[in-house]
DNA sequence: AATGAATGAGTTTTCATTCAT
DNA sequence: CATGAATGAAAACTCATTCAT
């Protein structure tokens, strides 16, 4: 009985963070569709099947939400380097990220970097500088440079971090003019710009 | 008196069209200041001094404003190319023009790139890729790769249009995360990056 | 022509003012009748006949009607003070403010004194005492204080601020008993009491 | 075992009942500092530390846990009165009650009298005169106008009802001009001279 | 009676756009 | 074309109350 409690009691926990993920999901592929601003509470609730008012239950604000949806952003980068740093040799960690990039050529022409257009959203949506979601744009930004840096610190190569905010900004780049002109083989193109680049750096 | 109403015409035209280039100057400045969205037309409307009613006179919606605000964008590019047309070395001309880049280095930290931002806004604001918006930002976008390619092209490297990508998304990435990381220095140092790619290429 | 023009001007700013007018005394009545909380924006804009959306154009924010109101309630005030000003007996100017107040006795018994529900109102509207609301509230009943202080100083009577005090206490306490017993006597039998005791003083 | 079963059964109504007591007990004080209408049940809840669904088992709606509060102070007031109602002299009872009401002034400053300030809420609440819950406000009222009354006849003064009224409605007034003002000493002064108007009656 | 979660109606506020003059 | 004012459709957020377990 003891049991049938707990596990009632557990299942219950379960479905809301269920529920919280299907949300937080959602938040996060329909704010990087359609924009912060344009994105309204019920289109979320929508997408995940919920009724508007039961949002407000798992995120007091939809700058809450903006958060959660930007927090799933930073799992995916985290995921996706905790799965390089599993390859030996740093020069085929970061290309290995290069061509994870341009795997998402399709919704990066589609839709844009969702990390690059939420921090240019996100940098219009508080003019207060000290904020938190806006910062918070910034911290995955500074997680992957980070990240690249710390790769090309292991190349040996001079000014490990002038070469990740080049190699990201060569992304973010890419990434803004494949959405701007919809066209997802510019992504393949400067992807293989960018590999040839980090096969000439560091020797 | 005849002569006078005509001149009476004719400076009434010319106010209107004083009225209507305050109108899409101020539009130029806060819709990049404040985006798109978060950008009401009685804020365009008190920043250029216009009663707000006044506005539908000369645009017929929010936006026909952000369209000439693009326009605007885009002339100020032309004026740059244009100016940067006069000098004789296509290498100093592309060079220019990442002096320019740089030169607007505490801009691009505070709001981004004029034309990226919009080009992300304007992207969610059209969900329909045949409306007149997104391919507005688009073609700011492509005049600049196209006056850029044609200097490479002059320069004689393979592959011009491929190196005005590598150029503009240069510009583009970096503008986004000196914007994200508030650090006009980065600007800086990437445009520096860029000076020394330009002189390297083509050789 | 410049004439109509300017007549045309001035009856529509008349039309404006007198819009605003009408708006700040549906709020006076409304709010004293159904109480800051339960009354809706909309609650007030029917009763001046205004559509909802409107209402803004006027007031920024509902905290800017409520004060409108407050300040209707302290005009009427005013108004009474002003009036009685022109008695020449101290004295008798008391006893015509006591007078005055028992004149109200229906509308106290029903929905209490106006400047004391909303001031008690007000009080926990806005938790932070720095706020300019809730001290709004504690303003009118400080004019009243003053008046009533400097009839008392003319009077000669010893600590008029504390007669004062006594005389606008007693006046708040008897409408809060009449109006939570529904009982407008109670205003009469309280008033010839205040009454009596402005005869004693200052001898 | 059936004792046993009993004594579980005793015990378990006996938790119940004291939860309902905290609830009670919260109830009043929450919905005393911050108002009626802006304490949500959820507040109320958190403040007894009770689950917030949970509540609803003790009290069928909002307007039950507003009568529990108020029932509450019923309950202080009957408290108090039965203390003073050991005092041999009514004139010294009547003085206790004052000097109770004096030793409140901290509280009465920041949030006006607990009856006096409910009482103004709930009329706006309920605008049938006929409702449970706006009475309930006035019978607390009439309960300590009939103590008073009581005391007053007591001392032998003609129309002992009549100064009742004076005597809570004084205390009603100096409450709301402490509260509006925040000034816990105008409280004290007022007291005084209460204290010395019962010392001058029925002599 | 226990409790986290659900629900849906209501409230304030914003704004693009239109209208009357 | 000028201009203050009007309008109505969202959108974010709150909360009393109910439900499923």
């Amino acid at each position: 009985m003891t049991d049938s409690l707990a596990s009632k009691g557990s299942s219950r926990a379960a479905a809301a963070a269920a529920k919280r993920r299907r949300l937080t999901a959602a938040a996060a592929r329909v704010l990087h569709e359609k924009g912060v601003e344009r994105t309204a509470i019920a289109d979320i609730a929508q997408a995940a099947g919920v009724p508007v008012g039961n949002v407000y239950y798992y995120f007091k604000t939809k700058d809450d939400l903006v958060e959660a949806a930007l927090a799933e952003h930073t799992a995916h980068v985290t995921t996706l380097t905790d799965d390089l740093d599993r390859i030996p040799d740093p020069r085929a960690r970061l290309k290995g990220l290069v061509d994870a990039w341009v795997a998402q050529r399709e919704t990066a022409a589609r839709y844009g970097c969702p990390t690059g257009t939420l921090a240019v959203e996100l940098d219009k949506r508080d003019p207060e500088p000290s904020g938190g979601l806006d910062r918070a744009a910034a911290q995955v930004i500074r997680r992957l440079l980070d990240w690249a840096a710390e790769q090309f610190r292991e190349l040996g190569v001079p000014d490990p971090d002038g070469h990740a905010v080049t190699l990201v900004a060569g992304y973010q780049g890419m990434s803004l003019l494949a959405n701007a002109l919809r066209d997802p083989d510019l992504m393949t193109r400067e992807g293989d710009r960018l590999l040839a680049w980090l096969d000439s750096v560091g020797d």
